[in-house]
RNA sequence: GCCGAUGUGGUGAAAUUGGCAGACACGCUAGGCUUAGGACCUAGUGCUGAAAAGCGUGGGGGUUCGAGUCCCUCCAUCGGCACCA
């Protein structure tokens, strides 16, 4: 008979249906018991779901289930990032529309996530590429020019001569266009910021609160960030006709500012080309510049790119002596970091040391190390400048007054010194940059900017948004971004003065979009970004789950974002600074020892899997494999496994379904018990519990909970069938198989949810109460006393709990394994840790 | 180079506070059941050793009655960032 066998297919079916009929993980506006809010990272709509998927929504679907049986109302949303490049790249290929190929993907991805029995509320779905999400983006980005955290600079961007057009950094290959393989350039554009430096500190100093976060997370963060000291200083050009401008540059090290033998702009620098005019090197310098700017960003920010510079043919003046110095270009120097010009001290950084030494210029020492009079080894501790850079901190020399001062006081001394003469002071720098979020695409959120000649760059009116994407618009991958060929788009009359304009052709980074989808997931009001009231109950996420590889951008982001939406009023102030009490980096799928990737051709399909074992199949293998932190190593031998395990849960309890449906469970004391197999069982029962509880609370040690649950049902599996016949022993197989199915089904919910309802249980086992455990039959009648010797161990004991120590020392001195070891000899020491262990110390 | 993490059987991994290292699973071995089985059930399985016993958590050192766990040091692997002045 079929209904007596494992059948995942028909089961997961059946299932999946009841869950979405009875609208399982529906909840309203406001949570009635407390709330719990779990957030798996939202998909790109790719195609289909990967393994990575897989492992992401199996965890978070597992303690959304987990949470609910706890009696909290979870929130467990899902959505679709869906604007973004691939989309693009798919129109391009096939000829059609990205919004096409998207929501097929969406439809179809969708499916088989339900296919997983992953319970979501599905009325909160959203896909970010709708007009009625990214509306409310660009209300948001409105307001953010309004408040100045929104603003327009020059920047860089890769550029393709042959296509004309701006390419990705994932669209570079190897310095090459992906589409055409000619050689790529670069070229300034005018591009809107948004300004996250100005949250810079808070970004930083909030990272304090974030304990539920990995601390890999934390830290990788504040050295993004990467806040420093130091200072500025503004050395002036001495002669020529540009004498009396003012160049100022950062250092970390001013306590080294009496060794600067050369000072270097970038060559993006505003000044570069002025002043090499007035130096007269305007020839090699323009070379120079234009020879930097057709390096692809991608190589020249590589660890090996050669040093090179020019000299502007102009002195400037150091503000601590009045010596005069060079001024170079040097391509090392970024213009997006500090002011753009850097002080020059060969002496003591390995840079300048390599620069000075191809343009033979001076090297000064002017830090020696410190040296105690102990340290025997001074004379190996100070090496030639000449030869190789110092870099390390020390006591000045040569530096006028302030020489034989340590350099941390030297530092603070100098900085005060400069910000006296007002030529500078100390300063803190960030290494983080403001966003830039503009992108040359069609599929994204148009920025709703009307350009006009006579008022600038207008925004467009709260009313007429949203500003929705154009359909007519053909993809060849050529030329400007597609909405600048469609007229219609394009074409707009000025808010302001009413004159014909021209709309902002460039879209938002998708980025943005994930920076608040979260909120948005809170609200089932539509016709607002979000409600206040509603989101204030649900929000900041109690759990986050994601990636590692998001650790930087998208964990950055999105917490600048959570303060900019409530520093602008549409996110109440009570939610928090913080948008994620608890972040969970899901490790990466590999199979023989890489990642799967399509490239690598070692991917599984999901689909595959699921039609073979089922959908608990896949959960739990992938649950059971490694903990959620870790890298799940592929196994097909351990898919196997966990469907055995499976097999071997519904062939313990479906023979005995009929049998058990009208027997209550175990209600009697644990006392009471008379076979001491059932009396075992029942304590092993109620040990899962505790057990499975625990590892679930403690990181999500789902592998471990898991392993907990195998033990029970080998437990189950070793009771001697004539040992069930009396009442109270079916009682306890009973509480013993809801204890299994109950503990199990967060993990593995279909098959659960089918035994369940096998042996009579009462409802949904989704909806039932997670269990607590029966502390009587958690404790032990007996207790195993280790017994050491020297630390080692060499007997064990099996006592009644309560035994004092001088009876415990007796019976383990007396042990005849022990008398192998201390007869004859010392005992020095004895330790015992009761109810645990005796040790003693022995000496010959 | 900097930052972070990780090193435990043939394999994936367990081990809340320092207290029986290797739970659980894969694989392997043997047996049972079976017409058959890559199904299922049972038992065994860190290494050396006939045994007694000894040795075992990347290497070395330390603290401790006792260390996978704490401290120092070195090595290896992985991940992230990388001309940041």
């Amino acid at each position: 008979m079929s209904d007596e066998n494992y059948e995942p297919a028909t089961l997961d079916a059946k299932w999946q249906k009841r869950w979405a009929d009875q609208k399982v993980f529906e909840v309203g506006p406001e949570p009635k018991k407390k709330k719990y809010y779990v957030l798996e990272m939202f998909p790109y709509p790719s195609g289909t779901i990967h393994m990575g998927h897989v492992r992401n929504y199996s965890i978070g679907d597992v303690i959304a289930r987990y949470k609910k049986a706890q009696g909290y109302d979870v929130l467990h949303p899902m959505g679709w990032d869906a604007f973004g490049l691939p989309a693009e790249n798919a129109a391009i290929k096939n000829k059609t529309h990205p919004a096409t190929w998207t929501y097929k993907n969406i439809e179809y991805m969708r499916k088989q996530f339900v296919q997983m029995g992953c319970l979501f509320d599905w009325r909160r779905e959203l896909a970010t590429c709708t007009p009625e999400y990214y509306r409310w983006e660009q209300l948001f980005f409105i307001k953010m020019l309004e408040k100045g955290l929104a603003y327009r600079k020059l920047s860089t961007v890769n550029w393709c001569e042959s296509c004309n057009t701006v390419l990705a950094n994932e669209q570079v290959e190897d310095g090459k266009c992906w589409r055409c393989e000619s050689e790529t350039t670069t070229k300034e554009l005018t591009q809107w910021f948004f300004k996250v430096t100005e949250y810079a500190e808070e970004l930083l100093s909030g990272l304090e609160d974030l304990k539920g976060w990995p601390e890999r997370v934390v830290s990788q963060q504040r050295h993004w960030i990467g806040k420093s000291f130091g200072a500025e200083a503004e050395f002036v050009v001495a002669e020529g006709p540009m004498a009396g401008t003012k160049i100022a540059i950062f250092t970390t090290r001013p306590d080294t500012i009496f060794g600067v033998t050369f000072v270097s702009l970038a060559p993006e620098h505003p000044l570069t080309l002025q002043l090499a005019k007035a130096g007269g090197r305007e020839k090699e310098v323009e070379a120079f510049v234009e020879k930097v700017r057709k390096i692809d960003k991608i190589k020249r920010t590589d660890a090996n790119f050669v040093k090179e510079g020019v000299p502007l043919g102009v002195k400037v003046k150091n503000p601590m002596n009045g010596e005069e110095v060079p001024l170079y270009t040097a391509n090392f120097v970024l213009t997006d970091y500090g002011t753009g010009a850097v002080m020059a001290v060969p002496a003591h950084d390995e840079r300048d040391h390599a620069f000075a030494l191809k343009y033979q210029l001076p090297i000064r020492e002017v830090i020696v190390p410190k040296i105690s009079q102990h340290d025997h080894f001074a004379e190996q501790l100070t090496g030639d400048v000449n030869e190789k850079a110092f870099t390390e901190l020390g006591v000045l020399t040569n530096s006028d007054r302030f020489s034989g001062v340590e350099s941390e006081k030297a530092q603070r001394e100098i900085a005060a010194y400069l910000s006296q003469k007002k030529l500078g002071g100390p300063r803190t720098q960030y290494k983080l940059r403001d966003w830039g979020v503009s992108r040359q695409r069609y599929w994204g959120a148009p920025i709703p900017i009307i350009h006009c000649n006579s008022c600038g760059a207008v925004p467009v009116p709260e009313k007429d948004l949203p500003v929705t994407l154009p359909e007519d618009v053909e993809f060849t991958g050529e030329g400007a971004s597609p909405l600048a060929k469609s007229a219609k788009f394009l074409k707009a009359p000025c808010p302001k003065c009413g004159k014909e304009g021209v709309r902002d052709t460039d879209t938002m980074d998708t980025f943005v979009e994930s920076s608040w989808y979260y909120v948005r997931f809170a609200s089932l009001k539509r016709d607002v970004p979000f409600d206040a009231e509603e989101v204030s109950k649900w929000l900041p996420l109690d759990q986050y789950i994601g990636g590692v590889e998001h650790a930087t951008m998208h964990c950055l982001y999105f917490r600048f974002f959570h303060r900019v939406l409530q520093d602008l009023g549409f996110l109440p102030k009570s939610v928090g600074r913080e948008p994620a009490k608890n972040l969970l980096n899901q490790g990466i799928v590999y199979k023989d020892g890489a990642k799967m990737s399509k490239s690598k051709g070692n991917v599984v399909d999901p689909n595959s899997l699921i039609a073979k074992f089922g959908a608990d199949t896949t959960r739990m293998f992938s649950l059971f494999a490694a903990p959620p932190e870790k890298t799940l190593e592929w196994s097909d031998q351990g898919v196997e496994g966990s469907f055995r395990f499976l097999g071997r849960v519904w062939r313990l309890i479906q023979p005995l379904a009929a049998e058990l449906k009208g027997v209550p469970g175990y209600s009697g004391t644990h006392r009471e018990i008379v076979t001491p197999e059932i009396k075992k069982l029942r304590a092993k029962a109620h040990l899962t519990i505790k057990k499975v509880t625990e590892d679930i609370d403690r990181d999500f040690h789902f592998n471990a909970a898991i392993a907990s649950i195998m033990e029970l049902v080998n437990e189950a599996y070793g009771v001697p069938k004539e040992k069930l016949h009396d009442v109270s022993a079916r009682s306890v197989l009973r509480e013993t198989c809801e204890i299994i199915l109950r503990l199990l089904n967060p993990f593995a919910p279909h098959t659960t949810e089918e035994l369940w309802e096998r042996i009579g249980g009462a409802g949904l086992l989704v909806d039932q109460p997670w269990l607590s455990f029966d502390p009587h039959a958690v404790e032990a009648e007996t207790l195993t006393i280790v017994v050491q010797v020297n630390g080692k161990l060499r007997a064990n004991l099996f006592v009644a709990p309560g035994t004092d120590q001088k009876e415990l020392e007796r019976l383990a001195s007396s042990d005849a394994k022990v008398q192998n070891f201390i007869a004859g000899k010392t005992v020095v020491k004895t330790i015992v840790v009761p109810g645990k262990l005796v040790n003693f110390v022995v000496r010959d």
